[in-house]
DNA sequence: TTGTAAGCGTTATCAT
DNA sequence: ATGATAACGCTTACAA
């Protein structure tokens, strides 16, 4: 006999009263409450989520999907499992490693009920397949998806990357370098644009000759300067993906005798706890609020209630390497 | 009506045979298997997780529990989520901020059915007190418990570094100061009691008035130099918790003219891909595989196979800053 | 190989 | 305020 029943047994009272007392229903006798509490507490009594869970089609998890984990990643999810806990709801990782059929599981998991809803880091299946599993349950993606069933929460990266462009130029780094991360990404032809056109209005050169893609870590960054450096050319300046990509060619960098900032300037994106460590100028990404954000939208579809979030924006943070 | 019971009535077969099609049992006439696969694609059915969940009492999802993410623990974090999944588990993470009640959390989601089993990263609660779930399934923990109902993979760190410890003084450098995690933990304790053991070992000066505890982040890292400049007297060698505590004193250390190594030598631990990138002195320390022996040691008590662990050692990697 | 029927532990809808 | 009863969707003895 489970607990429940047990409870039902010694108490005298029934199913639903006892249900409504655990769920802290106003409809219950101060009596019945006290009785039943009581009985609750001498069996140390705790509901089964899993019975919860069936009968209410509600699992209170939320599941988020990406390809790896990173140190950039890391900086959304802790937030994200914040304020999730903060509404109740715990958090599944599903990393992918950018296989399709591992990415299909997690949304598998939405339909099968699982999962209440989906945080999409980063994804590599078609959003038009994706989207069928909208149905299932509320779907909100940090990666801009190029697609309206899917929301994004994304800020345009364009906006923070023409404050680290316009700070260059205004230090006199006119021959800049890009290093982008998936080449096809919206992301990175945000970045591209912003540039390409940022130049343009300033009559400046558009090196697309400097255009790196898939850049995405440390040990990316230093290869590159060691390619530069083999080809005995350097820019003045380089866009970085990410921080840490910034490090690797800081470190590569010193050592190569290269000065910074005098012969190469770097600038790196997110204002990670160690790019201020290392004085490496960045863009500040308010990555945990956009955490928040995607948290909202979920809780939006799925307690009715709508939160507006507050506006947010990059900040060109000057240090060092400028 | 549910798929489930739509797949009863559309195939004319029973309950049960429609279960045992779902699981591929063999005990399944090839026609009846056919037949109810076909309806099963045709419904594009998929199980209901919290029905089988409450049916069999699996749940088939570890809670991971930790005070913070930190990119140490990603990397434990990282690994474990892999090999989980390879063995058909889910990984809910649970981040407590070091509060208790938000840790009792996880664990009496343990006892509420929502995780078959827990790992423990960091924990707050007394040993004595989390001891008592383990009545409700396997818990396992990375962090050293100091008690035997909750079994530790944990490597003894003391090992690691001792070997830190002869690498420094056969370079010379005797004047060692030591940046300690948890004052109270067994980690801090192994370590420091392998440095005192091993700088008497050698007739040299235990340097009580370098141990610094809590020393945990780069930003850590950074004052600690700023303190040691402010104080004017600087060990010739110093031992950091992680490698991003060697990060920010590295970083400190050029930003105020000290020369490293001549000035001051400086050994992480962990071996990060940083450590690696900026050319840092550190202990490996297989943290992956490390996250793998705990999933076994959980897998061996869910699904009752005994997995035998390779054996794991800390390595110097010798670099720039001894 | 297949079927029957009893769980699994709750919630929710009606009545009363 | 309380109770009876039917979901929720699946697994699993036990029988046949």
């Amino acid at each position: 006999m489970s607990k429940f029943d047990q409870i039902i047994k010694l108490s005298g009272y029934s199913r639903a009263t006892v249900s409504r007392v655990i769920n802290h229903s106003p409809h219950v006798s101060d009596e019945a409450r006290a009785k039943i509490t009581a009985i609750m507490e001498q069996l140390n009594y705790i509901p089964n989520r899993n019975a919860v869970s069936l009968s209410t089609g509600q699992t209170k998890q939320i599941g988020m999907v990406m390809a790896n984990t990173n140190e950039v990643v890391l900086a959304f999810l802790e937030r994200f499992i914040d304020i999730a806990m903060d509404y109740g709801f715990q958090t599944i990782i599903y990393t992918t490693r950018e296989d399709k059929t591992s990415e299909l599981r997690a949304f598998e998991d939405l339909r099968s009920k699982r999962v209440d809803g989906l945080v999409i880091i980063t994804c590599v299946n078609d959003p038009k397949m994706l989207k069928t599993y909208c149905q299932y349950g509320p779907i909100v993606s940090w990666q801009r998806m190029g697609n309206d069933e899917i929301p994004s929460i994304a800020m345009d990266q364009g906006m923070g990357y023409t404050l680290a462009l316009e700070h260059l130029v205004k230090r006199g780094y006119t021959h800049i370098a890009n290093m982008f991360g998936r080449a096809d990404s919206l992301n990175t032809r945000s970045r591209r644009e912003a540039y390409e056109q940022f130049m343009e209005s300033q009559g400046l050169p558009v090196r697309r000759d400097w255009y790196h893609y898939s850049v995405f870590t440390s040990a990316n960054g230093e290869q590159i300067v060691q390619q530069w450096m083999a080809e005995q050319e350097l820019p003045q300046a380089v866009l970085c993906a990410n921080d840490y990509v910034a490090i690797g060619m800081l470190s590569e960098a010193r050592r190569q005798g290269i000065e910074v900032p005098e012969q190469l300037a770097i600038v790196g994106f997110d204002d990670s706890e160690l790019s201020r460590t290392l004085g490496i100028t960045t863009i500040r990404n308010p990555i945990g609020d956009q955490a928040v954000h995607a948290f909202y939208r979920l809780w939006e579809v799925l307690g009715q209630e709508h939160i507006e979030p507050k506006r947010l924006e990059y900040e060109l943070i000057a240090r060092e390497t400028t």
